[in-house]
DNA sequence: CAATCCAACTAATCTAAATTAGAAAATCCC
DNA sequence: GGGATTTTCTAATTTAGATTAGTTGGATTG
């Protein structure tokens, strides 16, 4: 695997018409979400990215929650397939410090740069009402997961100091990651640049050595 | 001025009837807000819990999105008299990092469990639309500009590593602490134990010393 | 080539809330 | 107490969008 991951918005295998269609509305949808928030995307406007009229799209998804359904689990999976290679790819050698700081870039790259249908999905994890979200907590669980894993493997190694609450560093790092999302915007910075600055503040602090 | 501070929703010089149950109103508002989401929370509802009907707002507020604008209005006007108000109160002896952590732990028990219009306001600024949110920029600036300054006056001290980007710094910083307003339940930990160990990650960072 | 199916369109319909207008009730002020 | 003013209520009205029903054109298959 390693860098290039499998991070596309759906393997070819299955890919028959009708699943093409899907996936272009799921991406339209993204970015309509992404621009507009939760409660401003109209279905119509959805359905113009595509080229189609929004009696259409129920087609293909059941209603709009369905449709911001899918374009978050999508995104989580997305993301969360993207940390996996990401680390699968690192040497077996490498440090917990070393897979920490990969997690946090990666996570971050895919939310500022890569994915519409990631970025998306964070924004909408804030702004969709909580039923959509309840909806969404297996996938995020497993995400969540990931990340506990990641922290209690490099505490118990000891590159964690030990007088922090894990789900407080966890949430906080999500916190920090992920309003990056809503402020960041191209220029001055790369998103390589900000997720290098974030993870070197997440591991060392602002206090200098 | 010290630990209490001027942080109440309102002085009640100026508070006349109306002023009262402009109040009211704000403080439902909010409440609803915060549970609801920006989409999900209705006037109606606001209404009743004030116990009046969803029309009467009208003699207050212009709309709803005024009504929105002016708790986010409030929310972040008493965030940022908080905080002010914490600084003033510490020793002029005190060390930059004593100060930024004052201002951390303030901000998120502010977030946590004082003031519904301050958590309220948290969320609203993730989940309301881009027309809202550009009202608020103003305020914003202001408190953005509180927490800059403390940066940079803490990194020309030597309080901070001069090798990150103080604006990625200030964003990650207030994504870590306002995440915190959505997932934190009242359980397993206090907000100020939450408070404190966001804070120690922030300046300490994760790694050990 | 006819029957069937797929994927989209058009044109209602439905619905949930916000909003408004005018009537009623409280409150205030003399 | 009575008129003026402030505040709230009631009962439409509006509106924006989601949703649904029925239709159509093209592709597919037997």
């Amino acid at each position: 695997m390693g860098l290039l991951g499998p991070a596309r918005l759906r393997p070819l295998e299955d890919a028959g018409r009708g699943e093409t269609t899907r996936n272009a509305i799921l991406l339209a949808a993204a970015r309509e979400f992404r621009d507009k928030g939760y409660s401003g995307a109209r279905l119509a406007d959805i359905a113009t990215r595509v080229g189609m009229k929004a009696g259409s799209l129920y087609y293909h998804f059941e209603s709009r929650e369905a449709l911001v359904q899918s374009v978050m689990d999508e995104g989580l999976r997305l993301t969360h397939a993207a940390v996996v290679d990401r680390l699968s790819g690192l040497a077996a050698s490498s440090s917990h410090r070393e897979r920490l700081e990969a997690a946090i870039v990666t996570h971050l790259e895919l939310v500022l740069a890569n994915e519409d249908i990631a970025s998306a999905t964070i924004k909408l994890i804030w702004q969709a009402p909580p039923e959509i979200r309840e909806g969404q907590l297996v996938r995020q669980r497993a995400y969540g997961a990931l990340w506990k894993q990641l922290l209690s493997e490099a505490r118990d190694a000891g590159a964690i100091r030990g007088d922090l609450d894990l789900s407080v560093v966890r949430m906080a790092t999500m916190g920090a990651l992920n309003w990056a999302a809503d402020w960041y915007a191209p220029g001055r910075m790369t998103p390589g640049e900000i997720a290098r600055d974030i993870a070197a503040m997440i591991l060392g602090g602002l206090a200098p050595i």
